[in-house]
DNA sequence: TGCTGCTTTCGTCATTAAACGTAGTGTCAT
DNA sequence: ATGACACTACGTTTAATGACGAAAGCAGCA
């Protein structure tokens, strides 16, 4: 989920929108001047949105007005979004696709020579695959940044390098509020029961492959 | 976060707000005519926002559907909103309360007899406190759950039993948006490296005492 | 076959959002 | 005080929303 949704949730959601857009602009310090100018529209426009003359304003309209928000800041280097979102990309991902269609789990874990260690059965389908560092995720993402190991789609499987025990990913998978269709440990150490536990919590298979993160970068990019 | 700003978030973002309404009641698994039924509206009117002929729908329109949705799974049990949110209360906090006044954390460490792992001060003050079972908490709350942790006010220690390597609770926080003011380890099997470094990246100070959690829940109560 | 339930399409109408522009208030630095 | 800037208030226009209801298209099914 990215900010523009979650701002525009907000408004939609909030008994006066208008006050929630004057919030957002507020936190974004644009002036209503300046955010008019921006959609080459009249101030007195936002004045009325913000004070609530437009008492249900369009999913258009917000949209504009968030994305332009954003944009902004964008343009002023970024500062108030990084606050929300913290950090650039980081080097914890080592390879990220999404596919265009449903792939069967159960082929995936073939190819990749995969054990399911959970008592969760492989009959799902994925639209995308991460393959990241389990230690360097961990140390390097903010909270928000963890939605970007889901890609365009959180049906999707994440390989995680760099495990020990096994049970740093899954309780992070756990506290998260989005979760992947299935989790592979790349040559764990081993796998503790907690691990394997949690994933029966969250009714996601818990896979182990041998093979390693090359070689599995080159069989998922080469699917389909 | 609640889930009806994620999906008036959703819809109002995207390309096409009517098909994302739809995705969503279809989720929800709610027929247009019973959606139409719920809202006292025409059912024709529910099929002319996903058809897209109402390309803007308003704010209020949009609340009162994603409400609807939320409302009428909850009259048939809340299946759907259970696997966003899912779970109920657990006996995993073993005491929590809130001060109505703010505490030195140097004065509370000194009374439990704790030793401080993390390099982070002192020099803080707290709100308030949360003891919990560390592998109860992690296996029975859900994301929305973990916010329980914190009562009245994200300015707490929280302190942690059952803990053997320190590092799944530290990583419950990383991931987390709410952080604490402190972290107390209860007990602890030992301290991992990685326990440390995660305290040091968040600006928690990791906290060790020895003392027992019925001791610590009387200490703290009486604090003021 | 015909019924029932779910959905779509469409013509129509009242209301209101979306925009303008102008006028006006308040607050600053100059 | 004289702009410059940020915002408010309001009257006005037009295009779109929000709603209806009727008709008709598809399913499944007894």
């Amino acid at each position: 989920m990215d900010i523009q949704e979650k701002i525009a949730g907000e408004i939609t959601i909030a008994e006066n929108p208008g006050e929630t857009i004057r919030k957002w602009r507020e936190e974004f310090q644009v002036s209503q001047l300046d955010l008019a100018r921006y959609l080459e529209i009249s101030p007195s426009v936002i004045s009325d949105y913000e004070s609530g003359r437009r008492k249900s304003p369009g999913v258009t309209s917000i949209r504009k007005i968030v994305n332009a928000l954003v944009e902004i800041d964008l343009k002023r280097g970024g500062q108030v979004l990084r606050r929300y979102n913290s950090g650039m990309p980081s080097d914890a991902i080592i390879d990220i696709s999404d596919y265009s269609h449903d792939i069967s789990l159960e082929r995936v874990i073939r190819m990749i020579s995969g054990t399911n260690y959970s008592s969760i059965g492989l009959n799902r389908y994925i639209r995308g695959y991460t393959i990241v560092d389990g230690i360097k995720a961990i140390l390097s993402f903010s909270y928000s940044e963890y939605s970007k190991l889901y890609g365009w789609s959180s049906q999707r499987i994440i390989f995680f390098t760099e495990v020990k025990l096994g049970r740093s990913p899954m309780i992070a998978i756990r506290v998260h509020p989005l979760k992947p269709a299935a989790v592979v440990y790349i040559q764990p150490d081993r796998i503790d029961d907690l691990a394997v536990k949690l994933a029966d919590v969250e009714n996601i298979p818990l896979i182990v492959t041998e093979l390693d993160a090359p070689a599995i970068s080159k069989i998922m990019s080469s699917l389909k």
